[in-house]
DNA sequence: TAACTTGTTTAAAC
DNA sequence: TGTTTAAACAAGTT
């Protein structure tokens, strides 16, 4: 469930690897991505991330990474298991997009028409590593009557944001998730500015590593997450329990007490 | 075993 | 027209 956190340090785990390196050689492992057989190879110039994309700039082209629920990008080491396709460094080091469920994208796409290609993806606008305060976030939202955990899912309006992220944001900011957007008060939005940067601060500070923890088989989340995944666990900052609902087909996760819900 | 998990796209509804 | 919701899809885990 790689969302703006995650793909944040993978790729910058992946500049770290690989910008100034030559790709040798690619090698697909997964039919799905035959495509990648004919890939340019060459010197990494520059790697990047625009939402919850990677990309990964040669020359000519760039590899345009999107992880869905299960990628990841990992130096490789004999512990690598449903790799998908690697990029084989001059320096003898692989990097693995491993991927078990398989939904995972990469694109190759030529470098001139890029711009293009994210336009025709319609997104909207990100949320780190610049500041976006109360204001900003009520202008993005203008018209949106959803409530606000299924709207700060609309990555048409705003990228990065996960099913995760979306419940975190909702407590820290002390707002319910079944409230109209369109009827928050700019006091409201203004407590959400505040509480999403620093959520995003925690979240990166704890999982900055070459391997992110929670995304592997059997690990858990991280301390970081203060409701996802905690139902019937008591409430960071009161002695209330964490509930779980379905909202729109997903998970939802809050404290009834913190995130009171008047109609 | 079948339900559950997710981000995204498409279709349908409002 | 613009916005919202539902369904569908991928495949492995429980």
């Amino acid at each position: 469930m790689p969302e703006l956190c995650e793909v944040q340090i993978m790729t910058e785990n992946l500049e770290r690897w690989m910008v100034g390196q030559r790709v040798r050689s690619i090698e697909v492992v997964d039919d799905r991505l035959s495509h990648l057989k004919t890939a340019p190879t060459g010197i990494v110039n520059r790697v990047w991330r625009r939402a919850k994309y990677s990309i990964v700039e040669l020359d000519d082209v760039s590899m345009v990474i999107h992880y869905r629920m299960t990628g990841q990008v990992v130096l490789e080491d004999e512990n690598s298991r449903f790799v998908r396709v690697r990029w084989k460094l001059e320096s003898g080091q692989s990097i693995g997009f491993m991927d078990p469920r398989k939904f995972g994208t990469v694109d190759v796409i030529a470098n001139e028409v890029l711009e293009q290609w994210f336009k025709s993806k319609k997104l909207g606008q990100e949320i780190w590593p610049t500041v976006r305060d109360g204001a900003w976030w009520e202008n993005v939202y203008t018209g949106v009557k959803s409530p606000l955990k299924t709207a700060l899912l609309k990555q048409d309006r705003v990228v990065g944001i996960g099913n995760i992220l979306a419940s975190e944001f909702c407590f820290a900011s002390g707002l319910t998730p079944f409230q109209a957007t369109s009827s928050l008060t700019s006091e409201e939005w203004s407590r959400f500015g505040d509480a999403y940067y620093k959520r995003i601060e925690a979240i990166l500070l704890e999982e900055r590593s070459e391997k992110i923890g929670f995304l592997f088989e059997g690990a858990k989340n991280p301390d970081a997450f203060q409701v996802y995944g905690r139902q019937g666990e008591s409430c960071p900052s009161c002695s209330d329990v964490i509930q779980k609902v379905q909202q729109s087909g997903r998970a939802t996760y809050f404290c009834a007490s913190c995130q009171p819900f008047e109609s």
